[in-house]
DNA sequence: GCGGGTTTTCCTGATT
DNA sequence: AAATCAGGAAAACCCG
């Protein structure tokens, strides 16, 4: 940790145990009787907080530096003594800091600022994780309504505006590169300064979780998705219904679909392409697990070092796989099926009384820290 | 075309 | 009560 920013942390707290203005803080309101989660999600001007991107957000992304912001605004409001910090404890990254649990905070930190910490980060995580989940459904949505306009029968409409022209000139910067395919999900810039090798703004969208788990890493996965041969799915439009018609009726992977379940309305688009090799289920999700910057909260390691890991949002995670597959109808109920298929050939090990908890058996691979130092 | 591997789909029943 | 887990069965699809 920079010298200067120790000073930062031990200079904003001294000034608060020994204030001028007692009661008040830099920004000129009170710093008692607010709840953490006012603080962390509607505080935005207090000079203090030098670069205070760590407040828009998500933890998991947080660089050095913000973690060193997020605790020395907690050290500050909370009048600690700063002295008493184990420094060399907030020299990590926000992904680090995530996989603290809440006693490793209080010990860490003391039990009062520790549990305080442990709050604040709670809360932000779960502000985040919920934004996720809404911007998931709108890209939905948009999707579901772009497709249905832009396969409309052009004399119904008469080449109206598209979903996309409407959206693109309602955005100012006029950015026609961001596909708004999940891209919603940094709903906030990464700080400009980041200081850990993450992906710029720019590249994490472009790449966003569409694209960066469509390629997966592993050796096997090399060059899966970058499919030209896909092909496109029509729809007709009826005043009832629009359905999607394959070009080449296909027959649907697996046991064929009971009727029933929302068909009649919307028949999904079937398989008419072999699957990337190498995309297999549980290279997708390990490449989820060890790409925390494009994560987004889907995920999260439970124990990094054993191989654990836990859905955070399994039904996102499920459609992201249908995704991949080109099959809508995936759910988090058929993923764990496959997933459970996995046991008996110990790529995962089972955990046992924990939900949607999974960890990595001695069949799987890629997912080490030392094989990825490597 | 065949067979093995890997899902996908559906299901029943148990557990949390 | 709903979500999740467990695992059997059957089928689809890929690949060698």
């Amino acid at each position: 940790m920079a010298s200067s920013e120790l000073s930062h942390i031990l200079n904003n707290a001294n000034a608060n145990l020994y204030p001028s203005e007692p009661s008040l803080s830099a920004a000129g309101f009170p710093t008692m009787h607010r709840n953490a989660m006012f603080n962390d999600i509607h505080y935005c001007n207090n000079i203090h907080n030098a670069d205070g991107s760590w407040q828009q957000e998500n933890p998991q992304f947080w660089s050095r530096r913000n973690v060193l912001d997020w605790i020395d605004f907690h050290v500050e409001e909370s009048k600690f003594d700063a002295t008493l910090l184990n420094l060399d404890c907030c020299n990590i990254d926000g992904s680090m800091l995530c996989s603290l649990g809440r006693d490793t905070m209080m010990a860490t930190f003391g039990s009062l600022l520790g549990e305080k910490l442990h709050q604040s980060l709670e809360n932000l995580k779960h502000k985040h994780v919920d934004d996720i989940t809404q911007n998931y459904m709108l890209n939905e949505t948009y999707e579901l309504l772009n497709t249905f306009l832009s396969d409309l029968p052009q004399s119904h409409f008469n080449e109206g505006p598209t979903l996309d022209s409407v959206v693109i000139q309602s955005n100012p910067t006029g950015n026609k590169e961001c596909d708004f395919s999940y891209c919603n999900e940094y709903k906030t810039q990464p700080t400009p300064e980041s200081d850990n090798g993450y992906e710029s703004y720019s590249e994490s969208l472009q790449s966003s979780i569409t694209g960066s788990f469509l390629n997966p890493s592993s050796p096997e996965s090399v060059g899966s998705d970058s499919d030209p041969e896909y092909t496109e799915t029509h729809y007709t439009y009826s005043p009832k219904s629009f359905i999607k018609q394959e070009p080449v009726e296909k027959k649907r992977r697996g046991r064929p679909p009971k009727l029933g379940r929302g068909s009649e309305l919307f028949v999904e688009n079937k398989k008419n392409k072999h699957a990337p090799r190498g995309t297999h289920l549980w290279e997708f999700i390990r490449d989820i697990l060890i790409h925390p910057e494009k994560n987004q909260g889907l995920m999260k390691w439970e124990d990094r070092r054993d191989g654990v890991f836990k859905f955070l949002k399994s039904e996102a995670v499920a459609q992201l796989w249908g995704q991949k597959k080109k099959n809508s109808s995936m759910t988090y109920e058929k993923l764990s099926r496959a997933m459970r298929y996995y046991y008996k050939r110990e790529i995962l090990e089972r955990v046992d009384g924990r939900r949607l908890v999974y960890k990595f058996g001695k069949n799987s691979s890629g997912w080490k820290l030392e094989e990825l130092a490597l």
